[in-house]
DNA sequence: TTGCTGACCGACG
DNA sequence: CCGTCGGCCAGCA
């Protein structure tokens, strides 16, 4: 479809190809499709995400500092949390524990040029 | 159409 | 360490 140029389908196939287990943040994904200072939008994108029919993993993404940030938007409680725990990810305090060891960077593992 | 408002981030004081 | 600001861009009143 023509849709595929907007930003947030950029965001969306990005976010997709998030590997179970991993995640990645807002400013990283912004970066990666070349637009490095628009991580707000990337975040408002995630917001909008169950909009698309195609499933987008927004659990794996979280601030650059592995903090939980949007945790609030996908319920009440912890769902956030607990998708990331089911896929043997630690979360105390709404930060990601050993975040580094977790963090998957697209502009490193991806070939994919936009 | 204008003018907010964000699940962010980096820079500055 | 803390607060603030500009930039980004889609959606809504």
């Amino acid at each position: 479809m023509q849709h595929n140029d907007h930003f947030f389908n950029r965001v969306y196939q990005v976010a997709r190809l998030i590997p179970y287990g991993r995640v990645t943040s807002y400013g990283a994904i912004a970066r990666y499709i070349g637009s490095a200072q628009s991580a707000r939008m990337v975040g408002w994108a995630m917001n909008n995400s169950h909009t698309q029919k195609k499933y987008v993993p927004a659990h794996r993404v979280v601030n650059k500092n592995g903090m939980l940030t949007g945790k609030r938007h996908f319920g009440g409680s912890n769902i956030m949390e607990d998708l990331l725990k089911s896929e043997g990810i630690r979360v105390e305090d709404d930060a990601i524990v050993n975040f580094k060891k977790y963090f998957w960077d697209p502009a490193k593992e991806l070939e994919i040029d936009f």
